[in-house]
DNA sequence: TCGAAATTGTGAAATAATGCACATGATTTG
DNA sequence: CAAATCATGTGCATTATTTCACAATTTCGA
């Protein structure tokens, strides 16, 4: 029982997973949750849900189901959502505004502490929420000042690399890259990359193939 | 051997990652490529390139490896994405608006040809792109009318179901759908929820357990 | 109080995905 | 032209993940 060693990722983000209709569960004040209906809610298989869980304890009745309060405070202790981290984001173009200024952050306990961007004419402007944009190469001494948490690149993407160079130089742990370009790190930093157009692509094969009429994985 | 019925999912979302790197290859000039290059750039194992392209037919050439401008050629074809996507967007927040603007699915061949909004202040104004947003209950007819391809929802969370069933009754095949609320859908249509926070708190659990019982700094 | 219904937790079977290792064919070099 | 080198394609072992199926536990109603 909770050997994190061996734990399989994707229960990882099924547990965030989980927690969006918990929330909402908590916030309607319906206490009692059942793997079945939390399964459909997340579109899977009910004994996933329980086997996913049952990787770091029992937090259920049998024959009654899981308390919803308890269960959204005991995934957000597993996430380690059960705290607040603090996020630099560097390149604040389309894609870095909008993150930004997106609230849902924040409600999850994420905190925007650094802004940075390349172009000059941006550097100095202040964003609605308070935070002004500084220089690109302020980031190593800024964000080891600040001792930051995690790191979001929304820089083109030839530039996703010499960004993500300037966060390691600042010692940081994990980088969220939604550039096109596989960001490469050393063992000490964590990269998660999110390249949205691989999700349309993986879209249109599904559809390209359910048209031509067979039959879909 | 082109058998699609068992082709498994990661390989789909893998072969979208190689065509960046290839798409560079013709860029530059580079003629050839082999697995292993395009392995390490992509970040997964040689052997995993070489059986991910065997599903779907020989590409390359022993001793020597693979025509970087063919194999792109050939993955886009399998992918579906040599032609062009028509699509639509619903909820046109800052995320929509970042989207629509973003350069690279022109690029890749898809073409915005609807945004819709449900905030009467919002619908009518023309976007820099030229498209003019209209008013949520125009997607019906619209969307049906176009013969839209598919659908991408950037509504708030809760609006998001309502949103995916107008996209519904319009016929659309595919969505991707942006909100944090898993959409439910007919079996004739496809989503793909794409919840970025998920992806956050991924990060975020690694971070935590990589540095238990370490002072974090 | 008892039996039926509900629902968890889990071992074991089934299914899915990965990666090794080598036969195969191309190319280069001496 | 033979040998060395390189890199693909693939059968098979290994590893990872999902799902089944059922014992265990709780609740409820007669
Ligand atoms: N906008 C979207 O909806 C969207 C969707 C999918 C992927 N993306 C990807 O996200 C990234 C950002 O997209 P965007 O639309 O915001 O682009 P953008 O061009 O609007 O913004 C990029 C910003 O990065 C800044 N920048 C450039 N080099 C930098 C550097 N070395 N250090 C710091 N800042 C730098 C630029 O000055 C600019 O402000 C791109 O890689 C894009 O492919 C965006
Ligand atoms: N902005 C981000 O960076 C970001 C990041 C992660 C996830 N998301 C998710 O993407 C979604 C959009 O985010 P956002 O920041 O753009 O929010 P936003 O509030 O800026 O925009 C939402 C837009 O949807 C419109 N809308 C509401 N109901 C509608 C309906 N029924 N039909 C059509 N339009 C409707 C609103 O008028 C508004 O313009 C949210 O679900 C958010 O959680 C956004």
């Amino acid at each position: 029982m909770t050997k994190r060693s061996k734990i399989p990722s994707p229960t990882i983000e099924r547990l965030a997973l989980y927690s969006r209709p918990l929330q909402s569960f908590v916030e309607s004040d319906t206490p009692i949750v059942s793997s079945e209906k939390l399964a459909e809610l997340c579109g899977v298989n009910p004994a996933q849900v329980r086997k996913d869980l049952a990787y770091f304890g029992e937090f259920g009745v049998r024959g009654v189901g899981y308390d919803a309060q308890e269960l959204l405070r005991e995934i957000k202790r597993i996430l380690g959502t059960d705290r607040e981290w603090t996020i630099c984001i560097v390149g604040m173009g389309n894609l870095g505004m909008s993150l930004v200024e997106n609230d849902n952050f924040r409600k999850r306990g994420y905190r925007f502490v650094a802004a940075f961007d390349l172009d000059s004419r941006k550097a100095g402007r202040r964003l609605p929420c308070g935070l002004a944009i500084q220089p690109a190469c302020n980031i190593p001494e800024q964000v080891r000042g600040l001792g930051v948490d995690l790191g979001i690149i929304t820089t083109p993407s030839r530039e996703a690399q010499r960004a993500a160079e300037l966060l390691f130089k600042a010692n940081i742990k994990g980088i969220l890259n939604f550039s096109a370009t596989q960001v490469r790190a050393p063992e000490c930093c964590i990269i998660e990359n999110v390249d949205l157009s691989v999700k349309l692509e993986n879209l249109v094969y599904h559809l390209e193939t359910l048209y031509k009429g067979m039959p879909m994985k």
